[in-house]
DNA sequence: AACTTGCGCAACCGCCAGTCG
DNA sequence: GCGACTGGCGGTTGCGCAAGT
């Protein structure tokens, strides 16, 4: 009889993540980093196994990921990477820092795969989609990052309604203030318990999440377009900037 | 309009390797 | 050395939605 596993306990919650608890998550991440993830749902009081948490961080929430189409390079570089490491999944996301391992498993198996038999099969002496020589290359490709505006927007697993409702109304029965920022062309923001910072360049919120101000709105689009977004960070964007009234397409610093 | 089918993707499952006492 | 435990990984499932009939 084999040890149960973590998620087969009593009380577990499975299924999709609310946005109430990936902010439970991202702020305790925010506050003592990633790892130890059997500390998670015992700090943080979410019934959901540590392994769940890890996933979650690691799959959705974590800062950095790119969400939405694959480019054409991208495709190829997973194409390449397959042919030369097989389904290593985790090898080849990091040569691709900005996608996640379960993101190009995902693409592989609903893309990919029947495209490159349907080449094999149409036509064997095909070029290489690519040839790189060296990591070294693979990992600086001189292609440029996709602007945000073709970025997915809609991969949350509820409504932009229900998680605005439910983040809003979150953040004011927790006891915590709306703090708005009136500085230039700048945003509200909302404090989740830990401590907004605030500069004469830029105000963090969600204890997570940091936006340059700034008075010219050229310049926001110009960064966005090199920092791809959780869709968390998207939709608590979204939200401050529905309230202040500035275009969306914003930036926001990583969290480290 | 109602139903079916196929697709995309978040999340789960099970295994393995590493670590620690 | 051994067992318990954790984190990481790859394979798979199941749900929601859009397209097709």
């Amino acid at each position: 009889m084999g040890r149960s596993l973590c998620c087969d306990k009593v009380g577990i919650k499975k299924g999709p993540w609310t946005p109430e608890e990936d902010i439970v998550l991202v702020s305790y991440v925010q506050k003592h980093g990633p790892g130890n993830w059997r500390s998670v749902p015992v700090n943080t009081g979410l019934m959901r196994c540590s392994k769940s948490c890890r996933l979650r961080w690691t799959n959705y929430l974590r800062p950095g990921i790119k969400r939405g189409n694959f480019t054409p390079h991208e495709e190829g570089l997973i194409v390449h990477l397959q042919s030369m490491l097989g389904n290593k999944w985790a090898a080849i996301a990091s040569y691709l820092p900005q996608r996640t391992d379960n993101d190009i498993k995902n693409y592989w198996n609903t893309h990919l795969k029947k495209k490159i038999s349907k080449n094999q099969a149409e036509d064997v002496c095909h070029e290489p989609v690519l040839r790189y020589c060296n990591t070294d290359q693979i990992r600086n490709p001189d292609v440029s990052t996709p602007p945000m505006s073709n970025l997915s927007s809609t991969t949350y697993a509820s409504s932009a309604e229900n998680i605005s409702r439910l983040l809003i109304g979150w953040t004011r029965s927790s006891g915590n203030q709306v703090v708005k920022v009136d500085q230039g062309s700048c945003h509200s923001v909302f404090n989740q318990g830990l401590p907004l910072q605030e500069s004469s360049s830029e105000a963090t919120f969600c204890g997570a999440l940091t936006l340059p101000f700034h008075d010219d709105h050229e310049n926001l689009r110009l960064e966005a377009e090199h920092q791809p977004l959780t869709v968390l960070e998207n939709w608590l964007l979204d939200e401050a900037v529905a309230q202040a009234d500035i275009p969306a397409g914003l930036c926001l610093d990583g969290m480290y």
